[in-house]
DNA sequence: GCGGAACCGTACCGTACGGTACGCCTGCGG
DNA sequence: CCGCAGGCGTACCGTACGGTACGGTTCCGC
């Protein structure tokens, strides 16, 4: 039984959703010691209501990922009032998200899984979660930055390509190294730079693409 | 039997490179099906042989990780005839073998496997991604960005940051997309662009640090 | 109060796989 | 020719876990 790809609101009854955070705390806990028992234990539910509701444990995996990447938010952007100081609140904005949400434990965790799913010829939880990060990032941010464009504040060929760019200045190493469980990059330790980051690649992001810059 | 960080040559006899080589292809191709049964039948040696020399599974993982991320070549720079040009085309070679590096099937199969490993408790597998990965260009990486700031050919103040933000530029979001088994995103795909992508990336950077940039 | 649906808890089954034991072959030093 | 070390192949064991079955309990509609 293969959910689908968008979740709206109540595809899950709140019993479910206590059953799917059961499974997400087990996750962030004991990495992929998921196991059909286990959640039931944490649940209180049965296994047999397990197989019921989700089908297998792939099924339950899938809706716990699926149930939580939709819970992720973007800003939402008056593309109608862009100004200098709008776009660049705007863009700080989405770092600061982006940033705050891929140190969080449950992300780190979401993309774990997903990855080490996509190791198996699967890619249901992948296309999950790029689904609901990269290419939800990309889907808010890539009007604005067309918009900024038109009010020309920005200046760039590919509206794919500044988006990428944007990503990459924001991002760097820091992902792929928590994922990696790089012990030198402490949460606490991140986020206390978050600001900093922020705004240091939102001023690079203008450098290269502001209206002034020569590129 | 904990294996040193580092495997200077002969760590492993041709006949258990053999059996790394199998390894390593199960993984690749398999996912994570890397049984020991399976490799043992692949290599054409005996469950025994394969505990005697690797001890368990995990070790066995640990060696053939290990084993290949120290095959990856970075380039070398010659340090003292740093010029613009020199500069630029020392970049670009980076962005290039760092590009190559993690669009292939080798490597998007170590990470994966290191992700996966650091999901449990157990970071020896990203410890030595890491370090053979992101740190190996990072070692090598700054001490270019520190001559050419003292040549004069760059500015910025932190090195560390200077390295961070070309590795954002370079890499963007291509690896975490691969990772999570994006199917937009071949390799042929990527393959094709390498060079623009090398070049933009390197564009960027300069423009950013560049001797004349105004940040 | 009654029947049934939903669900809990638990016992159970089958299998896959990590790890071990053993029999056999080969090559080599004496 | 003998003994033995190294290694191959295979059979075997124990366990963990996915998935199923079933008895007991709660709750709801009638």
């Amino acid at each position: 039984m293969p959910l689908p790809i968008k979740i709206s609101e109540e595809t899950f009854t709140p019993r479910q959703q206590a059953v799917l955070t059961a499974a997400l705390d087990l996750l962030v806990e004991n990495g992929d010691g998921l196991t059909m028992t286990a959640v039931a234990r944490r649940a209180s539910c049965s296994k047999e209501t397990l197989y019921k509701w989700f089908g297998d444990r792939d099924g339950l995996l899938t809706a716990t990922v699926q149930w939580q990447a939709a819970k992720v938010r973007m800003p939402h952007v008056d593309r109608s009032h862009l100004s200098a100081k709008v776009l660049r609140e705007s863009l700080e904005q989405f770092a600061r998200d982006l940033l705050t949400t891929i140190i969080g434990e449950v992300s780190i965790t979401l993309n774990r899984t997903a990855i080490t799913h996509a190791a198996q010829e699967k890619d249901s939880l992948g296309n999950i979660v790029l689904e609901n990060g990269p290419m939800a990032i990309r889907r808010r941010l890539k009007p604005i930055l067309e918009a900024a464009r038109d009010a020309r504040l920005l200046r760039f060929n590919s509206s794919e390509d500044a988006y990428r760019i944007f990503f990459g200045l924001v991002v760097r190493d820091v992902q792929i190294r928590l994922l990696l469980g790089d012990k030198s990059l402490t949460q606490s330790n991140v986020e206390a730079n978050i600001e900093v980051d922020v705004k240091a690649a939102t001023d690079q992001f203008l450098a290269l693409h502001g209206a002034k810059a020569n590129t």
